[in-house]
Order: C-alpha cells, then structure tokens, then sequence
DNA sequence: GCCGTTTTCGGCCCGACTGTTTTCAGTCG
C-alpha cells in the first residue's frame, strides 16, 4: 500500500488540476484532504476498514479516490488529468511568484513545451505583454526558471525525507532487490535538498527501473544512465545507484556523495593505486579503511576538508548524539503560543528519555505570541514549583525578545528567578548590519548567562538570515557569558552549519534544541544534532548533554 | 467536494504584500 504521504501528494496535485480548470472550491476540498490524510494516524487501517470519512474534510468522494490511491498507487482522474494537462503547466505553478493562475495564462496565451520556451519568451519582452503581467514579473519569471535550471525543485529536509521513505519502500516491493538505502544530500542532513538519492542492492537493472518508473509520483525514468534517474511531476529528482553485494560500500558511498566528497575519495585512491570500482567492500567502513581513512560520518561529507581533517588524526568518533542530549530544550507551552501545558510537555520529555526540560514561552514584548508579562511568568513558576513529582526535572524559563535597543525583554529584579534565559530577535529584523551588529553585541555582553536563540533568524527557502557582522558578534560571544542555540525547527535550522563551526573555533558552547511548540515538535531536536554534526561539534561542545545538574549550573544567568 | 445546518443547499480562509493598476488581482504564509 501507498505511504500516506505519497497519497498526500497526489491529492495535492490534483488540487493543483482541479484549480487549473477553475474548480475553486474543489480544489480547496482536495488542498484540506491532502493535509487530513498527511495528518492521519494509521492511514492504511483506515482504508482496511473503511472508515476513511472519519478524517476531517473526507467525504465519500475523496474517501474512494484515497482508498484507491492507497491499494493501487493511481487512480483513473489522476491519469486523465496528467495527460491533458503538460508538465510544463504544473512547472510553472510551481516556480515562486507564479501560482496556478498565472500559469494557466501564461499557457494558454503561448501553449509553451517546457520552460526553456517561457524563458525564451521573456527574453523577448513577450510576457510583459500579458495582461496582468508585467517587467518585474517577466524577469522574476525569467529567474525563476534561470534558478530551477541550475539547482533543480528544492524542497526542505524534513519533506525529503518522507520522500525518501515512500520511495524506498516502494523500491523494496521489487522482488529482485536485496536491500535499499536512502543516501545523498537527505543522508547528510542538508537543509535543502534538490534530489533524493538511494543506494540499491541488486543484479536487475531493468527490473529497478520499471520498479523507479512504477511510483505514483514519478513520470519519467532515465534508464540507461548511472545512476538511474526518475523524474518528479514537480521537477525533483530520484537518483538509484545500484550495486552488487561484495562492492556495496562503494555505490552506497557514490549515492550518499557529496560530489567533491566523492572527488576527493578517487583522487586519494589513485594515488594509493586502489581501484574503487572493484575493491571488495561489503560496508562503507571498508571502503574507508581501504584509503587508511576512518569512517567518515556521512553529516560530513560536505566536500570541504573532512578528509584532510581525518588524515590529520580525526577519527570523528566523538561526535555529538542524539542519544547524549539529557534535556529537551527550548520548550513552548499554552502559556505563550505553545499547544501543551506544562505537565504536558514535561511528561513527553521524560518518555523520550531526557533528564530535564526548559521551559522557554515567549515574553512579554512577543504579543503576537501571547508573551509573558512578571506577573504570568511568576504563575507559571508556581505552577510549575505545584506540580508532584515531574517526571523530569524542570529548569524555569523564558524566550526572551533582544529589543531593539540591545536590551532583553527580562525585568531585571527577575533575572534571579530565571533558571535559564533564551534570548532571541523576533521584531525589526529588517536593522542594517551595523545596527544589528551593535543590537547583537551588545546583549552578548550582558552581565549574565543567556543563549543566543535560533541566532540568524533564517526560515529555510522562506526568509534570509538577517544582516549582521557574525565574526564581530561570535568574537563578543566568545568572551561573554553566552552560548549559541542550535534550532532544531526543520525551518530555521539555525544557526547553521558553516557558522557553528565558526563558532566552536572559538570555543563557544552550544545548546541543540527543538524550539517545541507542542509535545511532538520535541522530536525536533534530531535535526539540531544532525547541524551539530556537520558543524563537527562534539559532545563536550554541547551544554545540554550534561547531567540535569551540571547543566542547570551551566545555563544559570547568575551562576552559583 | 465537504460540511453543517437556517436539514439537502450555499458557502467555503483571510490578511499582508506586491505588482499592476488607477481600484484590483494574484501570491503567500
């Protein structure tokens, strides 16, 4: 049966259909399908059983399209629908800026075969001429395409993995393969990625194929290449790199790249006079081991100098875990915009096997987000001092807004009620660099411990990060009492990879968090670590992985 | 197509923003 997230998107692409005809409000009903079935709890039960309409917005209508989709991974209007409507028509809807109307004008008007013809046209000032169209949108159009033909469909992290998933598991329905394994940019945790990728055990090549060729989303295949490439309706890519057994290792290395991390394998392995291509290499460990190299873990295979740092001694074995994070930090709770109380939140934290929890709602100057004010903070301290027996220990807390003037929204008088402060820029991001640089330094220095919350405020393909001199800020840092959160928010990510390790060379300390607005989002904090990682940050360079009590003398603003 | 009732049809999500307009259409979150 279909993973529901497939399912889901196959609802959402007829959606898209179904708007592209100008059926509005069927399409909206399919949109709220698509995000019911994405949220469901047991999905392929429901569909054994019949109870598909128990779901909110599915009637009987879409409850048989769904069960269908479900058993047989297609459905009769879907396929009518991809063939009347081009690719190139769902290409368009999808570039930013452009949405499903201006796509059907711009189709109908010039009835393009692909995107190169758009691009051709804007060239030509012809899409200016469109009503309702006009310069800006041509060029941004123009962009748009420029962009997706070097780079490809981009999606966030998270959404590549359920991808990852879907496919996977749809490659191991074909009998002749032996084992899959979803590699490349979502193996090595890259916040965006631009292909799936899958390192496949099997002797059938053509059998794969058709397998690639038979997931619901998939349009095309390119057959003879290597690696075998399916295409997405919406322009992303599947790369399967296929392998026998005894050599293994070295096409899982291949489909988990990265391309200048692969480059450097070979050039290594050249001069050792290794032939990659037939070394017997079951694992990846032994691919390695071949080069005198130690396992490289694949969160660092970015192409940058993980190699020369391995010849040099590293043997990355030391990396941070998820397993060495002691408490779930940078929690929300119904105080300020979170979904779960207190007690909630803490009983979710303890199931997850973590020693502790912070408690971080908003403060006050966040009014979009309900902040707290003292008075509310303080019931929520007695709150919290009234619960019997948590099942962890709970550190008292606040996301405290950085004001534009340096400040921290924190009422001085309590500072040493606070177990721990979060200190964050959610207003005015929009200051110049030099502003936000001195706005920035400034709360650093601050004469008390506090953490520098999801740090450049990046909401990943979303929102840039905000203008600021890092260098001059992590040097403030370094010399303050201070640390730097990493967001485990599969949207910010933040602060990234490439900073983090500018960070750790100066010493800084880190706190990896999930930024949980609910006790699901907790679950988060895996894509901290995975940044932590790539940022090569080891457990020593993490403050939450201590024991409940040396982090909270850690994090205390006042100290002892 | 779904949903909720004013019970079998009529309304469905809305505000900010941007670009294209000259009072609005379309995108996005």
């Amino acid at each position: 049966m279909s993973e529901p997230a497939t399912v889901a998107a196959q609802l959402r692409e007829l959606s898209l259909y179904y708007e592209l005809e100008g059926d509005k409000h069927r399409a909206f009903a399919y949109d709220r399908a698509s995000k019911s079935v994405m949220a469901a709890q047991g999905l392929h039960r429901l569909v054994d059983e019949n109870r598909l309409e128990e779901l909110p917005g599915i009637g009987p209508s879409i409850a048989r399209v769904v069960s269908e989709l479900a058993r047989t991974g297609s459905v009769p209007v879907l396929e009518a629908m991809r063939s009347k409507w081009p690719t190139v028509v769902v290409e368009l809807a999808a570039l930013p800026k452009v949405g499903v109307l201006k796509a059907r004008k711009l189709f109908d008007a010039f009835k393009p075969a692909n995107l190169e013809a758009i691009s051709l046209l804007c060239e030509e000032g012809q899409i200016r001429e469109l009503p309702g169209f006009g310069k800006t949108t041509e060029q941004k159009i123009y962009a748009a395409i420029e962009k997706r033909r070097t780079t490809g469909a981009q999606v966030l992290l998270e959404d590549a993995e359920d991808a990852s998933a879907a496919v996977a598991a749809h490659l191991r329905g074909e009998p002749s393969v032996k084992r899959v394994e979803v590699a490349g940019a979502v193996r090595r945790a890259v916040e965006v990625v631009d292909a799936l990728a899958f390192a496949v055990v099997g002797d059938d090549r053509a059998a794969i194929a058709a397998r690639l060729a038979s997931f619901p989303l998939i349009t095309s295949v390119e057959r003879e290449t290597m690696p075998i490439v399916g295409h997405f309706a919406d322009g992303m890519r599947a790369e399967v790199w296929v392998g026998a057994p005894l050599r293994f290792g070295w096409t899982h290395v291949l489909a988990t790249g990265s391309r200048a991390h692969v480059e450097t394998l070979r050039a290594e392995a050249a001069a050792r006079a290794v032939d990659l291509d037939t070394l017997y290499a079951p694992d990846e460990q032994r691919v390695y081991r071949a080069l005198d190299l130690p396992f490289v873990p694949p969160e660092l295979r970015d192409g940058t100098d993980e190699i020369t740092a391995a010849y040099a001694g590293d043997d990355y074995s030391d990396l941070v875990t998820l397993e060495d994070v002691t408490a779930a930090f940078h929690c929300h709770t119904t105080y300020s915009d979170g979904r779960n109380s207190v007690a909630q939140m803490a009983q979710a934290a303890a199931e997850l096997g973590f020693q502790a929890i912070t408690i971080t709602d908003h403060s006050a100057a966040a009014s979009y987000a309900s902040g707290l004010d003292a008075v509310r903070l303080r019931e929520q301290h007695a709150e919290i001092a009234a619960l019997e027996d948590p099942p962890v220990r709970i550190l008292r807390g606040t996301e405290a807004d950085i004001l534009v003037d340096g400040s921290i929204d924190v009422p001085p008088e309590l500072i040493d009620e606070l177990d721990v402060i979060i200190a964050s820029v959610h207003q005015r991001y929009k200051a110049d660099e030099a502003a936000m640089t001195e706005r920035l330094i400034t709360v650093m220095r601050a004469p008390y411990f506090k953490i520098w919350g999801h740090a450049l405020g990046r909401y990943v393909m979303r929102r840039d990060p905000i203008a600021v001199r890092i260098d001059d800020v992590l040097d403030a840092i370094a010399e303050s009492p201070a640390a730097i959160e990493i967001n485990g928010d599969p949207h910010r990510l933040d602060l990234d990879p490439v900073n983090a390790r500018k960070a750790k060379a100066r010493g800084i300390k880190f706190v990896l968090s999930s930024d949980a607005h609910s006790t699901k989002g907790l679950g988060a904090v895996r894509y901290a670590v995975a940044m932590a990682r790539r940022a090569r940050l080891r457990k020593r360079d993490v403050l939450n992985t201590l024991p409940a009590d040396e982090l909270a003398a850690a994090v205390r603003p006042r100290g002892p």
